[in-house]
DNA sequence: TTTCCGGCCGTGGTCAGACCAACTGACCCT
DNA sequence: AGGGTCAGTTGGTCTGACCACGGCCGGAAA
């Protein structure tokens, strides 16, 4: 039943050997490859999977794991249809934020990390983050805090958007920084360590915290580092007491 | 038997219609809900991809691409041969640091993102890792950190192994700081942001690095918190002016 | 007995071809 | 002109077969 001809020499003593790469494997590692040499641009759209299984010349399934992967790498994304097919995906600092996120969040449901250890490396990376915002603010980002500020200031506290201003207001003085990779990080730990937060928030402390708020926006907005640092340390120390009130 | 939650009822729109999803979508779905809520643990093998396509009542193809997506995502191992299949792969916080170490690398090699910043949040973890190191540290951690140090006065700036202990000394630190996503943290950014260092280095500048990595030690041998920031400030902010000579 | 070799066999990996589903665009009817 | 219809392209799924890998076990060799 089996008199095919093999294409397999490998025993052999010496050490010519060399590691046999599986069809998908090297599929894959090409397009990658392609992608990061320029060779295929953003947006760029692949040939079809029947095409790129002619040009490979393996079958359409293997083609298809290849994409497969790489579409969860979030290197490419497919669209079904007519002028559908695969297409380079423009991978930017937002994209790591998101990575980032799903990541702490697993391992969170998962427990085999604690929320403390999130919140505390949240904690030290904002701080700079709010020094550099108050020295490199433009006017635009100033504007944008203020009108978040102040839908803080008028909304009830039992309001469903409250969890969402916040974010948007830490966000809001990340991305003043300046600096994509301290503005991705940030946004994706606030999103992972804030929503325990707003379970039970009495009136008071939610008037502190627009309080807090409007201070660290004072200082940005005067472009004085220090104070916007001493006001954001106020304000995350005051909702750590609240947070983990060991 | 729901399997779905849909928090929308609130809203008593006639919205009826309901995102379809793909068959491979659902299945994929199921398996990650059933990691995540512990009914498959850690280590434990998933039922043959046959049997999995029977119960599911797909095709093994679509089975194979939902356990394909997984794997890319690192939460199954598939392991070929009679004893292999698919294993829950355990996740833990240095999964973490690979995934966001790997990310970077892609944004830094696609130039849309410029190593300053990634370098620049490097520092910003790195003083507050070094402070907790020096409260933290164990008699363990201590010995670890004096045999690299030790290993690194006594090699040649040429070594190839230069870098290498350049990178065990600032991830036994972020270790040693008892906070494991800091760890992970530090080591990634380190890994993606330390190679253009040691292109061209002059022996003092080696010796001078040697010279600052024991005073660090030393510090935090102490368990002097201050000593410790001040002594990786002086040292981060030596290496910032030979890295970018602006 | 002990060791080693060579199949058996379960499992994932790949293949081939077919059909289904989504979408585009041109064409036709009103 | 507007809307419905149909053909064509492309990804998504199905089917069934075979290949590749690696643990297991029985039999041969030391």
């Amino acid at each position: 039943m089996d008199s095919t001809l093999t294409n397999d020499e490998s025993n052999s003593a010496k050490l010519i050997g060399q590691r046999v790469l599986r069809p998908r494997q090297q599929v894959e590692e090409r397009i990658r490859a392609a992608i990061f040499s320029g060779d295929l641009r953003s947006g760029e759209r692949l040939p079809a999977e029947a095409e790129l299984a002619r040009q490979f010349e393996v079958s359409r399934t293997t083609v298809r794991e290849a994409l497969r992967s790489l579409t969860t790498q979030n290197l490419i994304d497919k669209v079904p249809g007519a002028g559908g097919g695969s297409f380079v995906r423009s991978i930017d600092h937002h994209s790591l934020g998101t990575l980032l996120q799903e990541s702490l969040h697993n391992l969170l449901t998962l427990g085999s990390l604690g929320g403390e250890e999130v919140a505390m490396v949240r904690q030290y990376l904002e701080v700079p983050s709010t020094r550099l915002a108050a020295e490199h603010r433009t006017e635009e980002d100033l504007n944008e805090l203020r009108e978040i500020v102040e839908q803080q200031r008028t909304i009830s506290v039992d309001d469903p958007n409250v969890p969402d201003l916040d974010e948007r207001f830490h966000a809001a003085i990340a991305r003043a920084s300046g600096n994509r990779v301290l503005g991705s990080f940030v946004h994706a730990l606030h999103r992972e360590t804030e929503p325990v937060h707003y379970l039970d928030l009495s009136p008071s402390v939610g008037k502190t915290t627009v309080k807090q708020h409007q201070k660290i926006v004072k200082a940005i907005a005067e472009r004085d580092p220090d104070a916007a640092e001493a006001a954001i340390v106020e304000h995350l120390g005051y909702l750590r007491k609240h947070l983990f009130p060991s």
